[in-house]
DNA sequence: GCTTACATACAATCTTGAATGTATATTATA
DNA sequence: TATAATATACATTCAAGATTGTATGTAAGC
């Protein structure tokens, strides 16, 4: 008798038809759960049924929602890379009351605290930079983040610029190289950042590194 | 007539029972496979068949001379990753004719020409950085490299102490955060460089790229 | 009545580890 | 020094489990 009430109640909760907004919570909820077992086991280990089985669906609502796992790690890595995007551009933006130096300090310091603040942010960056292998399909993947921090390279050249003609920057270095130099550091320090997961070595001083970075071209 | 001779050509050659010298070649050679499949097919795509036929043997060779994938990983970065860190370390050593921030150069400097000159080093390093999921068993693969960085910042802290003393670094800076921002730096730079696939963006300049840096804490 | 949002079932591959076979190299022994 | 014993260096075979894409079922929303 329980039995069968429960049996009943699990086919009536399963195949209840969703409105457009639970199945879009589903949606969201597969990500979720795609992140999740992507940081655990790395995105080639994951199946689909890892994930539907960390999401509390079948493989069929994967299915539905996705084409492949592919799409997955797309939609997980689009909902945390371009809203950041969009902020580094904005603080890097000429029209400023910071001083350039200072907004470059800001976009990099924004970053790091961003990351502290929100763990999806944290994890999708430790899926990406260490659980995951650029090949095949991933392959294009790479060639999009190079594309993204060249154009970043190229605002720090700006703000760099900028910073050279208000003579608030220490003389004999191009804007060109220390825009470089910057973007070699952040990307080296997001790395670390990652990968230093106790935040004994890295976490706990970012921001300190990053004052210390730019304090070394200031006048 | 031919293809008989061809057979039993074949079923002499395969059947050999081989010299310790020639199973020596076997290792490497299947130790050479490995780094070429999981260049193109990334870490964990790579089957151990994959690997054999790469290396023109059978999985049974492979499972003779290694037990299983992991192993064979951690031979293949060994041999690449062993001479690399003895010879950073040679080059920061304090018995040097050169002074200290030429010694951090040059050792850095060192680093990329062997990548340049050397395709089993580069094709390893591209392995580890960006095709392999450091999960499981190869999550104490990233704790001996932090381990390594973390070694040679402090190589990289007693060079810039005595470039201090000896009064040739730019002033303001604790020899701590020079050392900091130069490992985040060159850990950017390594990415970057391997990233950097047609060699347009970094491999051309990474050697100036480096001097700039030193420069900028120059007196 | 048609579509949505799933669940279930199925067939086809891959992959692994281990078991087994085999012929030669190496070594102990007489 | 010749030979018997054994270890080496593989190749081949097999069973078991994972994973994938697809095909099909199904009940509710619209």
């Amino acid at each position: 008798m329980n039995v069968c009430k429960q049996l009943l109640l699990n086919k009536v909760k399963t195949l209840v038809r969703k409105t457009k907004e639970v199945a879009e919570l589903t949606r969201q909820g597969i990500i979720d759960a795609a992140r999740a077992v992507f940081l655990s086991r790395g995105v080639s280990r994951t199946s689909l049924e890892h994930i539907a089985t960390e999401a509390k669906v079948t493989r069929g609502a994967v299915y539905w929602h996705f084409k492949n796992k592919t799409e997955i790690f797309y939609a997980m890595r689009d909902q945390v890379f371009l809203p950041l995007i969009d902020r580094m551009d904005d603080t890097l933006a000429i029209e400023s009351k910071e001083d350039p130096l200072t907004q470059i300090e800001q976009s990099l310091s924004d970053t790091i605290n961003a990351l502290n603040e929100n763990i999806e942010m944290r994890q999708t960056y430790e899926i990406m930079m260490i659980k995951c292998e650029y090949v095949d399909e991933f392959a294009t993947v790479l060639q999009q983040i190079i594309g993204n921090c060249a154009n970043i390279t190229d605002k720090f050249e700006l703000a760099y610029q900028r910073a050279s003609t208000q003579g608030i920057l220490a003389a004999g270095h191009t804007p060109r190289a220390l825009a470089l130099d910057t973007h070699l550091f952040f990307s080296g320090l997001l790395h670390m950042w990652v990968k230093d997961m106790d935040g004994t070595r890295f976490r706990y001083q970012a921001i300190d590194l990053i004052k210390a970075h730019i304090n070394l071209r200031r006048l």
